[in-house]
DNA sequence: CTCAATTCCTATCATACAGGTATAATTTAT
DNA sequence: ATAAATTATACCTGTATGATAGGAATTGAG
């Protein structure tokens, strides 16, 4: 029950692209200076994000990633939906194709299927935008975090 | 972003003696044949939760296991939390000790919190009573499942 | 007392995933 | 051209998961 650094990792890339949007491609140097992670593994997180549509990226010199929409267009859950796959807490939740023989009379179903709404509904309450504004608030508009 | 199959089968296992919840002791052999678990993964789970005190074992012939207390006495999140460690969505937020650096700043923690919030609200608010209700209606009183 | 049922304890095993590193190819701005 | 950056691919190590298995210890019933 606990959620991946990647995961974890993509919402904090997104945060800081988010602090610095100002139109500009931010390389993933600098991502990782600021934010403690390796280049190589931010790499791995943003192709995800990239081939979602989320960020744009730009090759070459001055190069790099910026958020494709701004950021109060973004849930945290769409963020983490991407990296984790879906939030729901059991498989038998997931595609209907891989179904558990027993859900037509699990009586337990229903028990994971309110699970996996309030987590659902949580993340989707909370924008990219609120999260920035929460950075700014505790770094004192110091957006190195 | 699972709960383990630990978790699940624990709360099938728990619901089983529930629904069978008359005073005697219920064998492992029985619950596996309802189940549809191995008696030996069962042991797995049933240890862990007899050293938590959930359950009362009597060895020997005719024994087997009971709830030590009413079903409306075990939340969900009682049983899945002794099973799967606390349920919050990321380390920072377990026991102080190996508290992330970061967490001081990190502008993302509330987030985290509020999630692990819900989640272990959610999961203690449904009785253990309430699943076996769930189950009787399902089955019809058949409490086979 | 003995036997059978059952819990208890300790291994073992395969697989998957997490987390991260390394290398090299390709693209683009200047 | 060349430097900076993305992109792709492959690899590595450790740990967790989801089981299965063998056997020892305990107990109740006959």
């Amino acid at each position: 029950m606990k959620i991946s650094t990647k995961g974890r990792y993509a919402l904090r890339m997104m945060l800081d692209l988010a602090l610095h949007n100002t139109g500009e491609y931010i390389s993933l140097k600098d991502i990782s200076q600021r934010q403690g992670i390796t280049v190589k593994y931010l790499e791995q997180i943003v192709t995800v994000l990239a081939k979602a549509g989320f960020v744009h990226s730009q090759r070459g010199n001055n190069g790099g990633y910026r958020l494709a929409r701004k950021p109060e267009d973004y849930t945290a859950g769409d963020i983490l939906r991407v990296m984790e796959g879906n939030l729901q807490p059991i498989a038998c939740l997931e595609a209907d194709p891989n179904e558990c023989a027993r859900s037509a009379y699990c009586s337990v179903l229903p028990f994971w299927q309110g699970l996996g709404k309030v987590v659902n509904d949580y993340v989707d309450s909370v924008t990219l935008e609120e999260l920035a504004d929460q950075a700014r608030f505790m770094a004192g508009n110091d957006y190195s975090i």
